[in-house]
DNA sequence: ACGATTGACACAAACGATTGTTTGATTTGA
DNA sequence: TCAAATCAAACAATCGTTTGTGTCAATCGT
């Protein structure tokens, strides 16, 4: 079995609790150099190292963090996990990773076994079904930080994108290019993202009076199959738009295959603009004109709000982090056939 | 606070061991139904759950895993990653993420940190720069199941691809293409999956009279820059080769960027087949003709096999399991030009 | 009818750390 | 010189569970 404080408090001839606290190195603390000595001597001899369950049990304290994502599959949410794991490990904290699938109740699921494991603090991005769980955490005091979507009612940390601006320069450039009709895929549709990123469309269609019209917002998933449905249905429209708005890494994915399915070509018969984060998106069939997240930023952003909440005993005030998307015309998008 | 079982005794009117008994649900345990059920409704009123650092730390088993892989951001790895986690929750296990950038010092560090933390089972991609960190893991006799590389000298649980088959195929379709002068853009070149696919690429270069040269095997890690500059050097050559095998998914976003930089066109003037695990892959610039992963089945298959080894306190014979990648001819090879 | 069995639970000792409080020994101050 | 102050380290409680062992009553067997 591995050594213990006490094991090395026999060894070095002193009680456990004097080496927990020479090994903690607190200040102004009286303690012979000999017996210091020793004390190192024996953790070295021993090969000791701390037991984090025993630690976090007494102290109430597990340096763990939760980490609560639709999928980490996506490389949106992969790469925000990334920095938010290195960082942590930098600071001492190790992170559980958890995917909800956009399911409800699977975090609910997850919410309550985090607790239970007395995590420090957690980082989620909410399925938005409801606001049940935040509010949960939130009432235990454990500190939270919000990542992409957040709640009209219900005051949090958050670190969130400018999604109105973001859809509307896409649409703004698709109107540039003379198109008229620009049709809106959105994700699942209760989702704050997608109702802001809904806004800034709107906004655009109506200022350079584009075609606004119902059948033009489609679809109700991030899946793969979402983008591929939605956009067979536009493509068979009797006059489909000639411009798309994509609003997920696999809702694109998916979107791009129907049109080529269909044996049209991007950006010649159709255009299309993605809320896009793959490092392959600059080299799409045509290379990819996107909206991408400043990943790391938004990822450390959150890591340091949640870290500061953390120290800080969850006393601070809530704090809301607006960061900027950038947008890369490339060749997807060009202008407007004239028939 | 949180309430803990002895609140819940106290309701209940029964002593704590009681109630973690009854919780447990214990087989052939004698409990009055009438005290059985006063416990839940304390359990129910006082919304009771099990603190997991104590259960922990007294069981000495934490379920938790932990998953030490190079980048949870590059696709091939957060894909796995995903199946990992979704299988380790449906089976109560949480799992703990640790990303080793290549780094034998870091990982080191999460070894030993994992080991702190009590996990009951590690799965990780390692370093390889040195066995060490796998001979401590075993030697304490925790779980182990290695991903993707092994060692030659030491006897692990695994799950690893038939590299040597799917490098030979590559460059046995460049062959009958016409091509003689194929590249091998390779990752760190100590890698067990560097080597095996080197074997495989030799084997192939031999059997259909390629041109054998040391110029044609470049790169030794896996980053965007790594494909991108081997890439450049290639391309500076008098005689540039008209092929070309890439080893990783950031490799090829490199390689692919150098080409197009360079005003080159796929496959026309190059091929390329690359071993590429994103969803974009059929949807570059060229459809790209790719190796890739079953990655659910290796998630699937290395869970499970940490999962066996856990549940059998680690005393099962090591398990090497081999699983086979898909080739997909799309467009980003085509016959050698003729001069 | 009386010891032996069993049923239903309580007791208490861990698990491995942290931390407030004591304890002796030594030094200090007047 | 003797009480007071300081040092260096030991003591013991505690965190919230789990689990081997007691205990006391009711039931059983003969």
């Amino acid at each position: 079995m591995a050594p213990t404080l006490k094991d090395v408090a026999n060894r070095a001839g002193v009680h456990p609790s004097t080496v927990s606290r020479v090994l903690r190195k607190q200040e102004n603390l009286k303690i012979l150099e000999s017996t210091r000595k020793r004390i190192f001597e024996a953790v070295e001899e021993l090969n000791y190292h701390p037991d984090f369950t025993a630690r976090a049990l007494r102290m109430k304290k597990s340096f763990t963090i939760g980490l609560i994502v639709p999928d980490i599959g996506n490389p949106f949410f992969s790469r925000i996990a990334r920095t938010i794991e290195q960082l942590g490990f930098e600071k001492g904290y190790t992170v559980i990773v958890c995917n909800t699938d956009e399911d409800q109740e699977k975090e609910n699921l997850y919410v309550t076994h985090l607790l239970s494991r007395g995590v420090d603090g957690m980082i989620m991005v909410p399925t938005q079904d409801s606001d049940e769980q935040v509010r949960k955490i939130m009432h235990k005091n454990i500190p939270l930080v919000l990542i992409d979507r957040i709640f009209d009612d219900v005051e949090t940390n958050a670190v969130i994108s400018n999604n109105v601006e973001s859809a509307f320069t896409a649409v703004k450039h698709l109107a540039d290019l003379g198109h008229k009709k620009v049709a809106f895929l959105r994700g699942r549709h209760n989702i704050y993202t997608m109702k802001k990123r809904f806004e800034g469309y709107i906004k655009a269609v109506k200022e350079f009076g584009l075609i606004e019209s119902d059948s033009l917002i489609v679809g109700d998933g991030f899946s793969f199959e979402d983008g591929y449905n939605s956009t067979k249905i536009l493509l068979e429209c009797p006059t489909p738009p000639t411009g798309l708005l994509l609003t997920g890494n696999l809702i694109t994915v998916g979107a791009i295959s129907a049109i080529l399915e269909k044996g049209l070509s991007i950006p010649d018969d159709i255009s299309v603009i993605a809320f896009a984060d793959s490092i392959f998106a600059p080299y799409l069939i045509q290379p990819l004109t996107a909206i991408s997240h400043p990943l790391f930023e938004i990822g450390s952003k959150a890591f340091d709000l949640l870290l500061d909440n953390i120290e800080a005993d969850n006393e601070l005030p809530s704090n809301q982090i607006v960061v900027n998307t950038q947008f890369d015309i490339r060749k997807t998008t060009g202008k407007v056939k004239v028939i």
